[in-house]
DNA sequence: GGACTAAGTTCCAGAATGGAACTTGCTCGG
DNA sequence: CCGAGCAAGTTCCATTCTGGAACTTAGTCC
């Protein structure tokens, strides 16, 4: 199976990889969330080559993460600002984020942490119930099959 | 900057990437949590090619994430088990699952539910600050960076 | 006029990939 | 005993993808 197949899968991981499952794609993702959204920023942040940069961006504009908008006629210059869909992705890159800093720490701590406003604490946001509020733990989750993943 | 690089960085994100940022590896933890052990098992299952399952389970194996470990002698059989840092990739899969769900969803509903077992629901868990138990809004975060992004 | 900027595009050599064939050590059926 | 089958890899090759550097376009600043 090619990679460029994987999308057309029942499985929601599979299509969200299809979109997100890039190394660089990832990256670009912390940036915007960051607040970055010019290309030259992505670019020197990054280290990306400015060849997959521009076709990451393309492809992630098409698939409705990010919107490319004018910030400049004359000369024109574009921006690339998250979408309600691009900024869904938070949760998976706070995953990273907490699961880096978890082990692949260094002894100089975090380069990043994240403060939420409303209670003024930084903090590892964890996953929970929605129903009963507890903690999520892998052994505590059954994952229920409705259909073959690799079905069409 | 070449990907073999990036986990030389500071970011957790980009050391978290620099380890399970592969599309096939993520699809072999999806079905890691699905309860995959065998080569051949994750092989079939993800329809990825043999020579790089086998590379990505060395890496994997070397990483930490998971562990080899014969279920046989005569003839010598290797399965592979998610430790305890390969388990706490949970999040992050879940994190996927939830997005694919909402922004990549057909008619017929998704392939995989998940039941949370204490409390029987099926649900998409979310995250919440552990200490005001608030649902993380990706707008009420502020990122706080400690240190270059891109330094040695 | 000349240097500089941002956002790309083009080109090339080298690295990574998918697919298929092959290997090893063993079991099973006849 | 013989041939088929299986699991876990390894090897090979033709194709695709990448990084890096150079180039383009349209405009500003000195």
């Amino acid at each position: 199976m090619k990679w460029s197949e994987i999308g057309g899968t029942p499985c929601s991981v599979a299509r969200a990889l299809s979109v997100v499952g890039d190394r660089w794609v990832l990256l670009v993702l912390r940036e915007a969330f960051m607040g970055v959204r010019r290309f030259e920023d992505f670019r020197s942040r990054t280290g990306m080559s400015r060849r997959v940069l521009a076709e990451r961006l393309t492809a992630l504009v098409e698939e409705g993460v990010f919107e490319r908008r004018a910030y400049s006629d004359r000369p024109e210059r574009f921006e690339y600002r998250l979408t309600a869909k691009g900024r869904d992705l938070y949760p998976v890159l706070v995953a990273l984020l907490n699961w880096g800093d978890h082990w692949m720490a260094d002894e100089e701590g975090p380069a990043v942490e994240l403060v939420h406003d409303p209670c003024g604490a930084t903090v590892h946001p964890v996953q929970t119930c929605p129903r009963c509020g507890q903690a999520i733990d892998p052994r505590a989750m059954t994952p229920v099959l409705k259909r073959d993943l690799r079905a069409t």
